[in-house]
DNA sequence: TTCAGAGCATTATACTATAACATTCCAGCG
DNA sequence: CGCTGGAATGTTATAGTATAATGCTCTGAA
């Protein structure tokens, strides 16, 4: 994970969930939009109850409902994925095209990467085409060791 | 999921799995044997607490980690899948290979799939390579709907 | 005004998973 | 034989994840 300009993407992504919002004539609420913010942010996979203790903190209310509601929204409009091994949630770094998006996820400092891989790989589209079955989400996911953790011999990387 | 004969299907695939525990030197015990019994005849993805009933009434305990740890084993075996989507597990209809599972998900009757695809998928090798990442599992999920429930319109598919 | 739908608040509860520690059993070895 | 170490299991407790169910509020359309 190299150092870039966090801010900046924030903002960017943030702008274009905006305009996607708009566009899709949805409700882009505070708090979906603060949630996406703290997605954004924390740039890792959060868990539901992480995202809620910041949704609390910053005064929008501390049952799970209000972080679940979040995130079955932002998770519609494809602005956020869900982890489904760490039942955790990421921000779509992606977020200007439909994809099936691919995960990197590291089992010894649980670090998540999202891969831009083509749409609906062509094997798995097949086979569903053969069975009858319509797809409509699919995700990949990957676990082992990231570049970092490799190197460290399974220490955690910083 | 067309009919055929089941009680075959479970006593080749059991002993499949007792052939490679043997041949691995792995202790093949009896609840992990009736853990795997109880999700070849289902047949279907079986939650944990669903397969601790099962056991629990055969008489194997009632407490979750007599259910988790069988699962621990079959999984790290490939006898068993997770379906994280679901949070439930499926037991392996092609163990006789290693493979990265795909399933084909059915958000309607919860019915799940697994097809047979080319082990870790080219594409996200590739990412995963220039990446530094080592894969040690991966999966892929597939929601949608099945055959049946497209055809009903969306009801439960018997 | 009335109504319907979206969003949100609140309470309670269901479901999933693991930590931590005690016990049993068996194989290998002095 | 008796010890010992590891694997498997038993047991209790708790952490973590997610949804059901109900009612309120606001807003826009008829």
């Amino acid at each position: 994970m190299r150092p870039h300009d966090h801010g900046d993407c924030i903002r960017r992504v943030l702008d274009e969930a905006e305009r996607r919002a708009a566009e899709d004539k949805v409700n882009f609420t505070p708090v979906r939009r603060h949630a996406l913010e703290i997605l954004l942010e924390s740039h890792a996979a959060l868990p539901a109850y992480g995202l809620l203790k910041r949704l609390d903190a910053d005064g929008f209310g501390s049952q799970p409902p209000v972080a679940y509601r979040a995130l079955d929204f932002l998770i519609e409009q494809g602005f956020v994925h869900k982890v489904e091994r760490l039942n955790a949630f990421v921000a779509c770094m992606y977020p200007h095209e439909t994809h099936t998006p691919a995960f990197l996820i590291c089992r010894n400092c649980r670090s998540v990467a999202e891969t831009c891989v083509a749409p609906t790989p062509a094997a798995l589209r097949q086979e569903a085409r053969a069975a009858g079955f319509a797809i409509e989400r699919s995700v990949m996911e990957a676990e082992g060791l990231c570049r970092a953790c490799a190197a460290e011999g399974g220490a955690p990387c910083s």
